[in-house]
DNA sequence: TTATTTTGTTAGATTAACCTAACTTTTATT
DNA sequence: AATAAAAGTTAGGTTAATCTAACAAAATAA
C-alpha cells in the first residue's frame, strides 16, 4: 500500500522521465517539480527503493523500476478518470479539475475505480485529451504534434493539451478553443515564434510557447 | 484547515455526544470508537482547543465548540453525500459505501460537494436513512423509534438503521429487508427479547440488538 | 470512609514527511 | 588540468500522529 507522498513522488518520477526521453532523472529535478528541497527527494528515493519502486544509486540517475512505472499509471489512471468525472458529470470547467482530481486520486478502492470508470462509459482520454490507462497500468500513447510543427495555411484539430494549469486553460477557453477544435495557421512570426491562427473565424496572435503546449492532429 | 484527523476526531466526538443524551463524553470513549489510545486523544484534545474546536479542561468532560459541532456536521455532509454517490450512481451495495465514504469525506472542495449534491438531486437522506446536513452545518432530526417498541400486531416501515457496519447490513439485506421495507411484528420473547416478523411474507426470527438497530416509523 | 477500579494524564519514543546548513561528487568552463 | 558551478548527500531538526509505561485523579464499591 502506498502513501499519498509515495503516489505522488511515482507520478512526478514517470511524468519527469517521459518528459526527458532518456527515461531518467534527477533529484533535483524532481525535488523542483514537487516544490520540495531535494534533501527531502533523497531521504524519500531510499525509501522507494527499498520498496524496489525505483532504481538509484547514489549520485546516479533515478529510474523507475517496472512495479514503480505500474504504480504510477495506476495513479494517472485515477487523476484521469476523476478528471473525466469532474468534467462530464459535474460540469466543472476545464481548468478546475486537475486540481480537485490531485486529492481524488488517492482514494484507495479498487472497486470504486472500476465502478467509476464504467459509469463514465469508458472513456479513453480525459478533459485535456491525455490517454487513460487501463486497470493494468497499461496506457496507449499516441503520436501528438505540437501547433508549432503546422506549416502555415493548413488546418489541424485540438487532440490535447500538454499544460494542465489552470492559467494556460483558461487562456485557452477565453480565446474559444477547445478539445476538437478546428485551428488554421494563418502566419509564422520568425521574430519571436509567435503565429496567427484562426478558431471559429476568428484570428489570435498567440506566442511560441502557447503554441507549443496545444497538441493538434 | 483542518486535517483528516481532526476531521475524524470531530465527527467522532459528535456522534458520542448525541449517543450520551448529555453533549459530552470522555477520553477513554473516544479513543475506544476511534481505535486509538487514549494517551493519543488526550494529546489531540489539547490541539483542538487551542484550535478552539472543543472545550475541555484537564479531567473533565469533553463538549464540541459551536464551530466544532459546525465543522463536525460538514465532514458528515461530505461523507453522506458520498455515501449516496456510491449507492444511486454507482451502485454500490448498501454495507460497502461507509468505507469508501470514510475517505471520499476529507476532500477539501466546497465547490465540488455543492456539486456533488445538485448532480445527486439534493438529497435529503444518505442510504442508511441518516439526514444530510446543508452547507451551513445544519441538520433537522427527526424523532426515530426503535423496532423494539413496536407493538406486536402493528406494521411499520425501515426509515433507517443505526448500525452501519458492513456485517450488519450485510444482514439486514439476507433478510430481504431494505429501506421503506413494510415489517410487521408476529411476537415477542420474554425470554431473550428476541422477535419475530414478517417482511415481504416471510418470517424471521430476530434477536432485540438486531431490532434495536431498525429504525422505523 | 477507606480501598479498589476506572478514567485520564504525562513523559519519553517512533515514524513519515518535511526543513536548513554544511559537505561531497560530478559536470562544465575557463 | 584547474577551477567554478551545479547536482546530490548527510547530519541534525521539526511537526503531526501515533505508541507504551508509569503516574494521578475521580468514581465506585466495600
Ligand atoms: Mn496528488
Ligand atoms: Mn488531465
Ligand atoms: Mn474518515
Ligand atoms: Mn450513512
Amino acid at each position: 500500500m502506498l502513501t499519498n507522498t509515495e503516489e505522488n513522488y511515482l507520478k512526478a518520477l514517470l511524468h519527469l522521465m517521459l518528459q526527458s526521453g532518456n527515461n531518467e532523472t534527477g533529484t533535483n529535478k524532481l525535488a523542483e517539480h514537487l516544490g520540495i528541497k531535494p534533501a527531502t527527494v533523497n531521504d524519500m528515493l531510499k525509501k522507494l527503493k527499498t520498496k524496489k519502486l525505483v532504481m538509484y544509486e547514489k549520485y546516479g540517475k533515478i529510474k523507475l523500476s517496472k512495479d514503480g512505472r505500474k504504480q504510477a499509471l495506476l495513479v494517472i489512471r485515477k487523476h484521469r478518470l476523476w478528471e473525466t468525472f469532474l468534467y462530464e458529470k459535474l460540469h466543472f470547467s476545464w481548468d478546475e479539475i486537475h486540481e480537485v482530481a490531485e486529492q481524488l486520486e488517492h482514494i484507495q478502492s479498487e472497486k470504486l475505480i472500476e465502478k467509476l470508470e464504467k459509469f463514465l462509459g469508458y472513456p479513453q482520454a480525459d478533459p485535456h485529451g491525455d490517454p487513460i490507462p487501463d486497470a493494468k497500468g497499461e496506457m496507449k500513447t499516441y503520436q501528438k504534434t505540437s501547433l508549432l510543427e503546422i506549416p502555415v495555411g493548413s488546418i489541424c484539430q485540438l487532440v490535447a493539451v500538454k499544460d494542465n494549469s489552470a492559467m494556460f486553460l483558461q487562456y485557452v477557453s477565453e480565446l474559444g478553443i477547445g478539445l476538437k477544435s478546428k485551428i488554421k495557421v494563418i502566419s509564422k512570426m520568425d521574430f519571436d515564434g509567435s503565429l496567427r491562427i484562426e478558431v471559429n473565424r476568428k484570428q489570435h496572435n498567440v506566442s511560441q510557447k502557447f503554441a507549443e503546449n496545444l497538441l493538434v492532429k
